[in-house]
DNA sequence: AATGAATGAGCATTCATTCAT
DNA sequence: CATGAATGAATGCTCATTCAT
């Protein structure tokens, strides 16, 4: 008495469309139910799928989130690439880049939090091998493109500058964003003060900082 | 079926004690056994108590880890207000004073994201108030006295760049600084080169870059 | 540092009032919040003593619940001796001086049903025993007289006729009276006609059935 | 970690039948164990699955237990619609079916007075709601069979005298019926006399008094 | 390949009862 | 006598994972 059981997926593109269509039904849930806790459960039914399908493909909870991370990354990666190749780059571009593509995916952070748990216990090495390995190098790769438009920086400032930049938004979201929508918030209850900022606006200034300052070093040894 | 029962904490005092005492052990669990999921049985094991004990001091597993977290938010705190009393300070000695508390507390940022997810969720809008009204209060203080350092500061830069800088530590962590430990790194092998950075001298460094941008703005306005 | 404590009771006639006192908390709890399960903490916290206190007046927690039923149930008693030495006495009277009783002690079946429970299983032979003493001692007194004012009863018909009164207002509660309050009852949502009864309407009929084939039974014998 | 493990319930059929082992087990607990409370553990255990298992039959304890009742309601009224097509129905035949029920059923009442408390509390508005319709469909329709069996009677008198029928017997179960097996009654200790009475004798005595007035209120409108 | 029933370890929480003070 | 801190067994429930079908 199996249900609607979707096509089978034979041909290797098949199953990489499945995959895809997993990891989109994970983005999703994380998207849209902040609350309801991501199981495997739920995601597998927003896929369409049984619960055992999901770990056809993933060989954890924590694999498939990784994925969906990945994933993500890549793209914020390369929304990172083309603000790079526009004319007169500065830190504005990027951070508006930045800005645009955390808008359209705003479980960005709460995913990357989550995995970070997970790489830190409940992953195979190889797994989280795998995922550093992407991180580094994308990182690298566009660190160099960022040391080709500031000819004084040194190798290697490029990824350090974007690690700090990711981390300095990462943790501002952790910080001051989230907690906005936080526990149903007694109507007319206020954030204290000092707390409610401006996402956006603080994390605009702060790369242009840390931007300005690592240009400023390069342009420093060139003169 | 009394077991080898602690003294009674009968008196405010003893109490006081016996909720550090819990504290501690919570602290001490988070800190040894990153794996061992923090349970409350766990933690009251460590105690030396009884489960139900802690339940007397704590109204929940969650509110526990929040009251440890702000213990040492607020040992930062100070840690942060005694570097600024110092002469001659600046992003350096601020840096300096950080990684020292961090070295002694390597489980603070782990608790820092759990705490994050609980007051996302499990917690009485009560607690999660007075926790971000505690961390505003300090906030705001040592952002004045940062401010007064630096006669061209506005009013909550200071507050601003704590925040930044918070950000920075925070997000730097989960990027690069714990994954260091993980899951029995098979001998020999390595962190892309990429991650393998020095998580203090990169916080170093952009910390120094948020200091000096900030420090100078306000200089900016006296000129 | 022991609080408000309650001037010790010493002499006798303290320790009645100091029980007494225990099960009016229990009581007026049993009464006023339907929902919160009546844990002796609640109690002793009602009664103003600590949860120890309640300890050296009753050997258990059901001991407690059973005393109070004992009360209530001479208080019962009570109001049905009243109401027999009425001229003219009738089930009619009967049922209103029953009635007036429940309305004023809403709790009292959902006592005895938890009673019932307590005696299966967790109360001492002797506390049990005990308590079907009294409650045998006055149903046999009030049977009697009942068999005195109608002459044509034999012995023990009394007791009888009160044991199926007494069972038929149980039941009848536990079967109609009580839903009626149920499950914050989504508003404008009915209970289905055939249980949505008028209790007092039924038991006052029903009563008299029972009450009247009783007497003519009697009369039968005579004529 | 795999056990036992019985065959898989995939069919509708087999869900049912898992669904009514399930049923059986609780039912078995209450009836052989009045003292061991019925958790859900120990139902899974006698049930040989594991505790998982149960609740993909059963939302929640309470509801198990509502299930086992209605059930258990299910085969009461069958019984007595068995009873009213029997030729000459009157008050006999009817108790001397019941209490052949309860013979086999010894646990009825006692179950009755768990969900009765169930339903107060702990179970959702729609479990509760299907059952009183459950049980007012019932007590409706075999009513109406009762009021075609006695021409005088109103609509709703033959639904009313089966509430009041039911209720006397819940109410003297209570009242005598079970104490009777209580508490490792000391041997050679007795009931008081003035309750150890015949259970059943009474119940049959007490239905017919509230079955004939009943029947008589009828034929006097008739007449 | 896909399914989804079954599993069972894991965990937070409650509360009657005890006993040191 | 009174207190209330400490206890810890008991229990309902969740959910990632497995594997028979």
């Amino acid at each position: 008495m199996t249900k609607g059981q979707l096509r089978r997926a034979r041909a290797p593109e098949d199953k990489t469309e499945r995959r895809a269509v997993i990891l989109r039904a994970a983005e999703a849930l994380l998207r849209r139910d902040p609350s309801a806790g991501f199981s495997v459960g739920e995601i597998a039914r927003r896929a369409g799928l049984a619960k055992g399908t999901v770990y056809l493909y993933f060989g954890s909870r924590e694999e498939m989130l990784i994925a969906v991370h990945d994933a993500q990354m890549d793209e914020l990666f390369n929304t990172l690439e083309r603000a790079l190749s526009k004319p007169k780059v500065g830190a504005g571009t990027v951070a508006r880049a930045v800005l645009a593509f955390l808008r359209h995916r705003p479980e960005f952070f709460r995913l990357s939090t989550s995995c970070h748990g997970a790489l830190e216990d409940s992953v195979s090495a190889d797994v989280a091998r795998r995922h550093r390995e992407l991180v580094a190098t994308r990182l690298t790769g566009i660190g160099h493109r960022i040391e080709t438009l500031h000819p004084g920086m040194r190798p290697s400032e490029g990824a350090t500058l974007l690690k700090n930049s990711y981390a300095l938004m990462l943790g501002l979201w952790q910080l001051v964003a989230s907690p906005l929508r936080v526990t149903g918030a007694a109507p007319g209850e206020q954030e204290p003060a000092a707390l409610r900022i401006n996402f956006e606006a603080q994390l605009g200034v702060a790369l242009k900082d840390l931007w300005n300052a690592a240009v400023r070093r390069g342009e420093g040894r060139l003169a």
